[in-house]
DNA sequence: GGGAGAAACTTGTCGCGTCAACCACTAGAG
DNA sequence: CTCTAGTGGTTGACGCGACAAGTTTCTCCC
């Protein structure tokens, strides 16, 4: 038994911050789905649906773009598909598989939540940011993420030396999107 | 209908990130406390009461110290009670209001549990990111944080001249821990 | 080509969090 | 003193999320 590694006064300011951010912030985001009875995972969904080129993508792929389980995806999929907001289809090439796809009255819903939700964001967050600050922020977190989505290759890449960082699909995905990147053109 | 104040690059990635992060990472901290059969609120709650001079507090501000609804906090505060982890006593001098105190037991269950929390907590953020990063992020969170806590006073300062933001005692209620301030002296 | 194992998804159960009442008590106005 | 707000806390109902099976299909190896 080791000596703890406690945190220290930063450090805890930090992890602090944080928690409030997510018991207190993340709630009322909430707000704006909620009036169209609707989740903040739904708009995950939404959004990771709309982010491939024929608003078209597998589950497994999409759960993990929403950063929800499996599980999840199909419980919270049933209310979009009763809906006529996403449409799943069998995947002609592997029985197993099945493709979630936008319907148009569901990517019209998209962009209709949209321009609410980023308010809600900036106001929330970045409207007491400086641009420095953001910028900082954004590449911390994005580090922290990047080993959440990854996990951990513990072993050295020599291990797998099949395994090209650059050409894994899945790395791609994970640290794509999630948030209003679907604006219609201008 | 003014034009939508879209994310830009950054600032999208600084939102991605986060929400992988509580997605993905906050959910697997759970796990040092479900070993105990308890949830990551309930250790919010004990330090919150740990932090306190006689291990004693308001129900309503430890509430709002555990960033949770009154409401979450009665429902997770059986268990706890029942288990002889805090007790909760009558108010002496305000007839409404209950005081929760940290029993014997529970602060030992809370020391206990305190150093796994930190490694989690270390392994899965700071372990990531430099000092500077760390400072960065903890001086970035806590002003979102801190208009998270005082609901924005909208009114300027001159509308009420006797709030000295200095005097105010929920201020530093709602800007204290939530993490493993309560180590052992060494 | 047949059988073991893994992948993709679904289903049901159970415990938690939110929300909307609700009760008890206090405070302030008249 | 009493009436009305307002505060502090509790309760129950309901929907969501985690988890642990379960089903089907694919993969791969002998």
């Amino acid at each position: 038994m080791t000596e703890p590694r406690w945190l220290d006064d930063t450090q805890q300011a930090a992890w602090r911050a944080l928690l409030a951010l997510v018991n207190r912030g993340l709630p009322q985001l909430e707000h704006t789905f909620k009036a169209h009875g609707l989740l903040s995972v739904h708009y995950s969904i939404l959004v990771g649906l709309s982010a491939s080129a024929d608003d078209t993508m597998r589950l497994s792929d999409l759960a993990d773009a929403a950063n929800v389980s499996q599980s999840r995806l199909t419980h919270r999929l049933r209310t979009l598909i009763d809906r006529n907001i996403v449409e799943v289809t069998a995947d002609s090439a592997d029985g197993r598989g099945k493709n979630a796809t936008l319907t148009a009255s569901g990517r019209q819903l998209l962009e209709s939540l949209a321009p609410s939700h980023a308010e809600d964001v900036q106001r929330m967050l970045f409207d007491h940011l400086t641009e420095t600050e953001t910028a900082n922020i954004a590449s911390g977190l994005a580090k922290i993420a990047a080993h959440l989505c990854n996990p951990d290759p513990k072993a050295d890449p020599k291990a797998d030396p099949k395994a090209d960082p650059k050409a894994d699909p899945k790395a791609d995905v994970a640290m794509s999107w999630v948030a209003p990147t679907t604006r219609p053109s201008p």
